[in-house]
DNA sequence: CCCATCTGAGAAAACCTTTTCCCAACCCTT
DNA sequence: AAGGGTTGGGAAAAGGTTTTCTCAGATGGG
């Protein structure tokens, strides 16, 4: 037939466990026992079953699997962070940490629509995850979705956890520490700190772990400078810090890469070379912006990914019925090292 | 007993259809088809059963739904973007697209790892996936996995179809000439071309469009830069093309908005104006980086959203056993107009 | 030679839902 | 009152796998 190049392309049905117990002459339920390694037989007669299934290209149907075993082998992963920047190293992190384990990830993306949020927690209910991870751009907001009474365990990750529930969030005092740390290492002592708005609690997470650390230090602690996420407002911050009259920094720890690169620009355009004469590190390290500023910029990284891989390894254990401590746990952030910041002195 | 606030929550049994019946006084058979609209009863017992169900909070089970119905309502998403910045928006418009129609998502991220993505490809036909779509960071690349011979019908969307398969891309050249046209529409007459790295397809097809419009309207054509995706060889290529003593540019396309800030910038700081020297357009319009321009920059956008919603239905009208036409599908582009290039001539 | 034990393997139930087929009762017509 | 059609609802199979129970035959001990 002339038209056989234009048919649709015929799907195999998939072989089960009857064909491969009638191939090797044997009951399904030997079948079954010989490729789980469970029951009792000659070791021939197991040998011809794994053989007969391995050349059939027997899979077993995880739907059958999970209907009998009341588990599904797959989690949903909720998020709202539509941009990405935050929550994609978390997914892979998660889906990493899961798929050695033969566990999938559903993808909801939820925005902050509730009825958007309902619809995915009811869709994934009714396939039976075995459990569901919270992800989203804040760390101090709630998803715009009811997880509280589910009838499957929760994680939290990179959002804010319903009490009594178990949250995974990044260590956001301890990052700042590091920076300032680092800049103390350095030799600086006059350092300031550009963060974002006032409305986020990193914001104050982190101004008043930059206040401890040079308190401790008996150092001279600048007013946090508090605005925007942007560069726009790391450069106003800039002229704020270097136009009055007054001792400049000869540091800055910013709230994040936007912010650090507009200081570094602004910085640049005043005449003010960095690290020489001011040491600049940003926060979230994100690679495309860190590398880009000139010169590269030291930045502190949440490992985002590794969060993501805990949360999917806190939710396993959920599900296989160890309780976790509930309450939020935070996990250490990371400095890396680019150009911003110059090496110690002698 | 005291201890009982700190027991592990205990998760309820999801109601059976069982339950249902024998709450309602009716076979399963009955209370199946009183629930789905099927089969004949009275009135009033369909009610009575609808309302038990209700009141018991009864959700049919998809498991035992997908097994029966030899379909299970989810569809696997591949990936190899770590990074995020085409596959995020691509994934939330699949998301979107199959929310609605009951389909859930699975995330896969096979980065650049053979294995893992055989390990992927196998849990997701051991799930029984009605589908695949096939995403990745590069048009012109395949990811590290066969799909050719699945079971299940695959899309490809924004990475390189097998032949024979169903592909979605962007319309590139068709975006480069938004962008080649709206400068001539603004009385431009000298537009350059700075792009990528030769090695990638789509510089190729956007300069060649770029080529072809000027030609269309008898302008000069200048060689189009080709480098980097990088702000640095934005940089670079501004020196090129104004520091020498030929006639200059009024108008830069660029191959991406990275390169494009590095234009920008770079004409900033040999005082050339943008847009009333020079105008420029980007490619991408990745928010971030065209806001931060300053002026903000006019770039084109792929519309992928969009573009994994078509791909999403595109899957589905191929599971439901409507042919689709094999080969690649470009979708339109769309020109973003912020300030780099400037109002028309009065 | 008889009883107890062990061995290898199969039958059947279970997981939950959908769908086909079937049946009893009722209504209407002649 | 017999025959035919309709109505309301149930029984059972199917989907693919796992697990428990059962059982026939073989083996060993006394």
């Amino acid at each position: 037939m002339v038209s056989d190049a234009e048919q649709a392309p015929v799907f195999a049905k998939p072989v089960t466990l009857r064909e491969v117990a009638v191939a090797a002459g044997v009951s399904v339920a030997t079948a079954s026992k010989a490729l789980n390694g469970q029951g009792r037989m000659t070791a021939e007669t197991r040998e011809r079953i794994r053989e007969t299934a391995r050349l059939l290209g027997f899979r077993p149907n995880s739907l059958a699997q999970s209907l009998l075993r009341r588990r599904s082998f797959t989690v949903g992963l909720l998020t709202n962070d539509t941009y990405g920047r935050f929550s994609l190293p978390l997914m892979a992190g998660v889906s990493d940490a899961l798929v050695d384990k033969g566990v999938s990830v559903f993808l909801c993306n939820v925005e902050d629509d509730t009825r958007l949020g309902q619809l995915h927690v009811e869709a994934m209910l009714d396939k039976r995850v075995d459990g569901i991870i919270a992800t989203g751009k804040r760390i101090d907001r709630h998803l715009p979705v009811d997880l509280s009474n589910l009838r499957v365990p929760v994680v939290y990750a990179f959002t804010r956890p319903d009490p009594g529930a178990v949250g995974l969030v990044s260590d956001d005092a301890g990052g700042a520490r590091l920076a300032v740390e680092h800049f103390l290492r350095l030799g600086r002592r006059r350092i300031a700190h550009v963060s974002g708005p006032p409305g986020f609690g990193v914001v104050h997470e982190r101004a008043d772990a930059y206040r401890a650390v040079l308190q401790e230090n008996n150092l001279p602690i600048g007013e946090p400078l508090l605005g925007q996420w942007s560069e726009a407002w790391g450069h106003e911050a800039v002229a704020k810090l270097f136009g009055g009259m007054g001792e400049r920094p000869d540091a800055v720890f910013c709230g994040n890469d936007q912010i650090a690169r507009g200081v570094i620009d602004a910085l640049r355009e005043r005449g003010i070379r960095v690290p020489d004469d001011v040491g600049v590190i940003g926060f979230d390290n994100w690679e495309i912006v860190a590398e880009a500023t000139r010169p590269p910029l030291t930045s502190i990284d949440m490992n985002l990914e590794s969060l993501g891989r805990e949360a999917g390894l806190a939710l396993l254990s959920l599900v296989d019925g160890r309780p976790a401590a509930p309450g939020i746990r935070k996990l250490p952030c990371r400095l890396v090292v680019r150009q911003s910041c110059g090496s110690p002195p002698e």
